[in-house]
RNA sequence: GUGGGUAUAGCUCAGCUGGUAGAGCGCUGCCUUGUGGUGGCAGAUGUCGCGGGUUCGAGUCCCGUUACUCACCCCA
């Protein structure tokens, strides 16, 4: 019986060329937080409705499970999926506290999900890496830059577009705002925020209305968001603004040392500013912010971004400060595919066709594979045992780069070929022997410039 | 949630002021009796998103509906 289709608005899949770039992605990513001591883990798909409310998200983004709602008899809230995995995260180390060492490392790369209307880079489900260090009561502020250092290396390592990592400090506004006298410092933060969307003049007004700013100081809170540099100038551009209070020169240290500590070492493309604008509407971040944006691709706004949250998790004993970031591999690699800078370079891991030349000889045939098998040399062997002009257009088709032909020799043995499709070369091989060059081995990513 | 656009073959789309469905690419076969790609010849494929209305007649006009899509809001 015919079923009709259609896709599901903001829930993408891929082909499976595509989905091997995004597998090497998020190996790469893995392999680079492991190369850091981060374990990995994976929180359940769902959580209480109140756990996932409890942190400023408005209601009507969170997908609830009807079902188990009313299996519960409606006297509780229920559970919804979870929008991100910092929350969960949160909750997973308040219930496993006990089986813990702090200070706890780990990392994350699930699919969360949001009810909005979906554009692109931005879906309904989507996957995003996430790193966090998480300490017991205290967590100490070198492992702030640690983090963040580990996220730079992790991106620099992918192949993907330049990326800039905009650093700032919630400290340093407070601190600056407490200095300046403003009465609404978490009102005037959200109205910062607007400033790449508004222009100057109205986000003064708005200080001036909403966050009950005078004129003067709202001037000063733009004089301070408006300080962007790619080293640590940033701190004489701060003092020379005349504020001071004791949480701002706090801030000013810690915003120093996270650019000077993410700006060390060689970076392929990865870079790291002071932007003094960057708030983050989330208010559980209590330090260090960042935004991350790609080059080319600012109209995704941050493909990812984080900081430190001081009290994210608490079971009222004990709190349990943490400090991490996260990247939307779906946010930023599914644009990339879309527009060919990204691409796999064929869509099955075969590496070798072996193909049968009629069907009782289909056992020498699978011999071939199982002995390039045993060398990890993926291959799988002709579905039938067609014209070799056909089966050398199936692997063709699939991108396979090699086709071995097995046949039999006048003298009674078998004689073994393998033809490289692409050039049409083909020479004697041995299979116990034979391997494909490195690169045909596994599928690879293509970027476009090597297209 | 608000506003715009679109819906026709596997894909990209054409189809004028209404007259029973088309192209390119792809696909299948043959030219090519066991080695693809180029070329030539032949061929298959559609409830024209769904429901209703107007009309002798609707892919085309009208109403409704659903889905997709773009922008705003917001975020990864």
């Amino acid at each position: 019986m015919a079923t009709k289709t259609s896709p599901l608005s903001g829930f993408p899949e891929l082909l499976p060329a595509a989905r091997s770039v995004e597998r090497a992605v998020i190996a790469s990513l893995s392999d680079t937080f492991e190369l850091h001591g981060f374990a990995n883990i994976e929180t359940r798909a769902v959580e209480p409705v109140d756990v996932l409310l409890g942190k400023g998200e408005t209601s009507k983004e969170v997908y609830l499970l009807e079902r188990l709602q009313k299996e519960q008899g409606g006297s509780d809230a229920g559970v919804g999926l979870h929008f991100d995995l910092t929350v969960p995260f949160a909750r997973y180390v308040l219930e496993h506290a006990g089986h813990l060492e702090f200070p706890f490392r780990r990392y994350q790369v699930q699919p969360a999900w949001r009810g909005e209307r979906p554009q692109e880079g931005r879906y309904r489900q989507f996957t995003q890496a996430d790193v966090d260090i998480v300490g017991k009561d205290v967590l100490p502020f070198h492992h702030d830059v640690e983090v963040m250092r580990v996220m730079v290396e992790a991106l620099d390592a992918l192949p993907i577009p330049a990326l800039s990592f905009q650093f700032n400090n919630r400290k340093l506004i407070q601190g600056f705002y407490a200095g300046l006298g403003l009465p609404d410092v978490v009102a005037a933060i959200r109205v910062i925020d607007k400033l790449d969307k508004l222009p100057a003049e109205k986000v003064a007004e708005l200080l001036v209305s909403d966050a009950g700013a005078t004129p003067e100081q709202a001037q000063q809170c733009l004089d301070l968001a408006t300080i962007r540099v790619a080293d640590t100038s940033f701190v004489e551009q701060v003092r020379a603004l005349g504020v001071s209070h004791p949480l701002l020169d706090e801030g000013l240290a810690e915003l120093e040392a996270v650019v000077a500590g993410c700006s060390a070492g060689e970076r392929r493309h990865v870079t790291v500013e002071a932007n003094l604008r960057i708030a983050r509407g989330l208010d559980y971040y209590t330090g260090t912010v960042v935004e991350i944006f790609m080059a080319g691709y600012e109209r995704l706004k941050s493909v990812g971004g984080g900081g430190r949250y001081d009290a994210l998790a608490s079971d009222g004993r004990t709190t349990y400060p943490g400090v991490g970031v996260s990247f939307g591999v779906s946010r930023s690699i599914i644009p990339l595919l879309a527009d060919g800078v990204l691409a796999g370079s064929r869509p099955v891991p075969s590496a070798v066709l072996v193909a049968v030349t009629d069907e009782d000889s289909r056992a020498a045939s699978d011999a071939v594979a199982a002995s390039l098998r045993a060398r990890r040399v993926p291959c799988e062997v002709a579905a039938s045992a067609q014209k070799f002009g056909k089966q050398i257009r199936y692997a063709e088709r699939r991108g396979i780069p090699f086709v071995w032909f097995v046949q039999d020799d006048p003298d009674g043995g078998v004689s073994h070929q393998v033809k490289d499709i692409r050039s049409g070369e083909q020479v004697a091989a041995d299979p116990a022997a034979w391997t494909p060059p490195t690169d045909d081995l596994r599928p690879q990513v293509v970027t476009k410039e090597h297209q």
